[in-house]
DNA sequence: CCTTTTAGTTGGTAATACCCACTACTTTAG
DNA sequence: CTAAAGTAGTGGGTATTACCAACTAAAAGG
C-alpha cells in the first residue's frame, strides 16, 4: 500500500463489485438498480418528488417515469400534498414494503461474502472506517 | 458497530457515493459510467469482445453497441484476430489512451476527498482491508 | 392583482442493456 | 473428409434510463 492511489483503486473496484451484487439482487426481482434504490429510500422516508430526485442524484423528469413504473407495479403510490397543491408525496404500498423487506435481506445475503474473508475485528475496523467516510 | 449489517450498509452507501463521483467524471467527458469502465479495462488489456463482456458483466450484444460508439468517437479500435477468424480484439487508439490517462487523474482527484478525512494510518488500513476483499 | 418562482409532468432524443435470431468461422465426430 | 455441433460477434426488437426543454398548475411576492 505504498502507492498513493491504491486505496482509491481498491475502493473503486470494490464499489463495482458491490454494484454488481446489488444489480443481481435487483434483476432477480425484475428491478433496476435505481428502482432498488428507490425502495431503499422509501423504506424510511416519504419524500416529495423533488426530494427523491435529490436523493437519487437524478433529474426530476427522470424520477417521474421511475415512479410511474413503480406505481404501475403496485410498489409505490403518489399522494397529493394537502398543504401544497403542486407537490406529491411518494410512499411505499404494503406490497412495496414487503418487497423492500425481502430485498434488504437478500442484499445482506448477497453482500456478506465480500467481508467474510475478514475476521470479526477487521470487519469492525472496516465498518468504522467506512462510516467515517460518510460523515 | 454492534449491528451485524452496519458494515455492509456503510459499504453500500460508500459504493453509491463512489459511483456518483465516477459518473460525474465520466459525464464531464460525455461518457457513460460503462464507457469509463471500458477505457479503464482497455488501459492494460486487449481483450476479445466476449472477454470484455465478461469483465463488464454485460451481454455480448450490449458490448457490440458499446464498442461501436467508442469506435465512432475514435477512442477504440477493432482488429480481426489472426488465429481465429471469428474473434475481434478491442484496443485503445492513441486518443483513447490519452483520454484514459486524463480520466485516471480526474478520477483520483474526484475520489480523494472521500478518504481525506482519514489519517495516513487509517487510509492505509482501509486500503489493506479493501484489498483483502478483492482477493 | 400580476409577475415570478416552484412542483411536477410530458415529449423528444440518445444511450443502455436485454433476449433472440442470424451469419460466419471452428472444432469435433463419425 | 464431411456433417454436426459449438463459439464469436452482430443486428433487430423492446423496455428502461436519463437528459433537456417546454409546458401546466399552484404558490409566493411585490
Amino acid at each position: 500500500m505504498t502507492e498513493p492511489d491504491e486505496v482509491l483503486d481498491n475502493l473503486a473496484q470494490v464499489s463495482f463489485v458491490v454494484m454488481a451484487r446489488l444489480s443481481e439482487v435487483a434483476a432477480a426481482h425484475e428491478l433496476s438498480l435505481t428502482q432498488l434504490r428507490v425502495l431503499g429510500i422509501l423504506r424510511d422516508r416519504t419524500p416529495k418528488m423533488a426530494e427523491l430526485a435529490t436523493h437519487l442524484g437524478l433529474d426530476r423528469s427522470s424520477v417521474s417515469g421511475l415512479v410511474d413504473r413503480a406505481v404501475r407495479r403496485g410498489l409505490v403510490s403518489r399522494e397529493a400534498s394537502r398543504d401544497d397543491g403542486r407537490s406529491v408525496r411518494v410512499s411505499l404500498t404494503p406490497a412495496g414494503f414487503s418487497l423492500a423487506a425481502d430485498l434488504t435481506a437478500e442484499v445482506s445475503r448477497a453482500m456478506a461474502p465480500l467481508t467474510s474473508g475478514l475476521g470479526a475485528a477487521d470487519r469492525n475496523r472496516l465498518g468504522v472506517l467506512l462510516g467515517r467516510m460518510l460523515a
